[in-house]
DNA sequence: GTGAAAGCGCTAACAG
DNA sequence: CTGTTAGCGCTTTCAC
């Protein structure tokens, strides 16, 4: 049976090995880090001032490339900071300039495949452009609130941030205007600050035409909570789609025929037995995302169901994986969203004017084993 | 035939929306956060000294819960700071104070599954304790010494340093040290830091002891380079204790047997292919993560060929999709290595004496259908 | 082109 | 218990 496993048991489990207390002085193993870290002394912009022999004004300006600088003074200034290997002190700077040099990216979980492309892009700007990048999880509704209020974090920490499928209330929006922070959404769209994402509700509807198009007409849907409220966009406005092709192709929507996955692989699993529990069960799925498209081929496997034979199963995302397993997906390209955001989030702190409203990405289907015709 | 496509290519493909340009003054689509945003004036420690009628250092001993404050000054200050909704500048504190609050994770990649299962765990552990958590990805040797050296980054960004599967020579620590830079370390061990991580011998041991007693003595290693001189340990440890078992079953090492899989899907599915075009293929295959695993299942499915019908398979990791592939894995808690992680840094940086010299994680074989006897 | 000096907002002695 | 004050290290007018 699947997942039943030989626990053969590591020996060595919850191997807390070599209990250290150094309160009572320094002996111990190898002194892990518990006495005084020396921490040589580092050279200011004073330091560096009198070794060039001009003043902290000077070396400021040299330093950062501002005009108003004689040549030579500047390379002397360089020199000596150099080979002083001297670094501006980051938060003596932030508090002068008032202005971070770093951004925020929240995303509502850190594990999902999708969310770690997007850090992974963001990471590759923030690199590129001398950012530091935190990045913050922000898990259901009261998070995001204290998030964004004046009572919490990000005030002043970060010059801007990306919120990654974060759903934004107009009352969030405002607030954030009202707090002077520049932000950049990824998925949901503002219209106050700039986006990135895709055409979800082409995406549902892309997805729902081809499995309509190899003939299936019972087509159920693995999303997310249709019933809540202030949820995230992205499943409406796929669902939308699902709906939008149903319409044309004349079928009516079965509320049976659509459960919340969670966007996680175990959702998609539970999410998939309760439509093979259905008495008249559905001859594909729509999940989606790839994730919970592997929750739902799982679900089939354990009971020994496999797609495309019993089930015609198509997911979202072109996670690295779904060609392993066989998956017809939507792909999009989610690191890039992630790049992008942060490139729109940046290049705007760097002053320049922002130039787009909103980036829809590239998104395309990509057929492979896990459906068929009926 | 796999990942053959239609390709449906969206008609929205790359669709800049709205290109606003209010360098001119002002118009374009809902003012895009382009004009010189307010920020409503923060309120400083002076105005809620004023407010409350106190000094600025009663209000700051207020409101960090130090000693020497009566209570019913305490009380007012936080009611006035509560209603002026006062937070205190990050960058001003960490100026005084000399500590940011913040600690960065370093990884060689970010899309991993093993790395964002490490930052999940890490972030969670930030946010219950108010830290900031710079997340940095650290590619090859050029990147890890720019990073570490007084010439750039973390220095006095960050109270301390999760470095996770970053290969650290003993230049590197005493570099560390000497900055004063507090560190945790995720794989290799130091003897200088605290770690955490798993037995990775016995890592390498119990998988080839699981294919050996299934009665492979042809066993493939899919690891990394071999050659890598001052490469990551993990592999090399893994390694070891692949050797270890089949040196106990009198099996001698062939070289042509272990191939790198670079730890990513691709890598894996390319390093299996070089296995099974060799003369005499091996039997079974250690892949030294479930990605690479996931790669070899890819490769010889491309070649119309199964597990564990033509070969074994074996990873380690027990990724979410394991499950659903059937694959045998050598389990491991990820997210607890970096939650694990980032206690044993922060609680350093509180002041606690450090208790842990290494912390070794859970591990079990997980035996599912990828493996069979031959 | 360069320097002097006034902050940025907070913390931490040191007095009272 | 509370207030005064001197920094923390850098940036930035404003003079020279």
């Amino acid at each position: 049976m699947p997942g039943n496993v030989a626990h053969l048991t590591s020996p060595h489990v919850n191997a807390y090995i070599a209990v250290v207390n150094t309160s009572e002085g320094g002996l111990g193993v190898g002194g892990l880090g518990t006495e005084p870290i020396p921490g040589r002394a580092r050279a200011t912009i004073e330091d560096v001032a009198a070794a060039a022999g001009v003043s902290v004004a000077t070396v400021s300006r040299a330093l950062r490339g501002l005009p108003g600088v004689a040549a030579p003074t500047r390379e002397r200034v360089a020199s000596v900071a150099e080979q002083m290997s001297y670094r501006a002190d980051p938060a003596a700077s932030r508090l002068a300039m008032g202005r971070s040099r770093s951004i925020a990216v929240a995303v509502p979980l850190l594990n999902g495949w999708y969310f770690s492309q997007i850090v992974a892009g963001a990471e590759a700007i923030c690199a590129l452009t001398g950012y530091d990048m935190i990045v913050v999880g922000l898990y259901g509704d009261a998070a995001r609130r204290s998030f964004i209020d004046a009572g919490d974090s990000i005030h002043r920490r970060v010059d801007g941030v990306i919120f990654v499928e974060i759903p934004l209330t107009e009352n969030d929006v405002s607030d954030l205007m009202a707090r002077g922070l520049r932000t950049v959404t990824i998925g949901q769209a503002t219209h106050r600050f700039p986006s990135v994402g895709i055409d979800d509700t082409y995406v549902g509807d892309l997805a729902t035409s081809h499995l309509l198009s190899l003939g299936h007409t019972r087509i159920g849907l693995i999303g997310d909570q249709p019933a809540n409220p202030d949820g995230r966009v992205v499943p409406a406005l796929r669902q939308t789609g699902y709906a939008q092709a149903l319409g044309r192709a004349g079928i009516a929507l079965d509320p049976k025929l659509q459960v919340s996955g969670s966007f996680t692989m175990v959702g998609g699993l539970a999410a998939m037995e309760t439509l093979l529990e259905l008495a008249d069960p559905p001859t594909a799925v729509f999940a989606m995302s790839d994730e919970m498209a592997f929750g739902a081929l799982v679900a089939m496997k354990q009971r020994g169901l496999s797609a495309p034979k019993d089930v015609s199963i198509l997911g979202v995302d072109d996670h690295d994986l779904s060609e392993l397993v066989g998956l017809t997906t939507v792909r999009q390209i989610a690191s890039d969203h992630g790049s992008r955001a942060a490139r729109l989030l940046i290049s705007q702190l760097e002053g320049n004017a922002s130039t787009v409203a909103r980036y829809d990405g590239v998104v395309e289907l990509i057929s492979r084993e896990s459906t068929a015709g009926t």
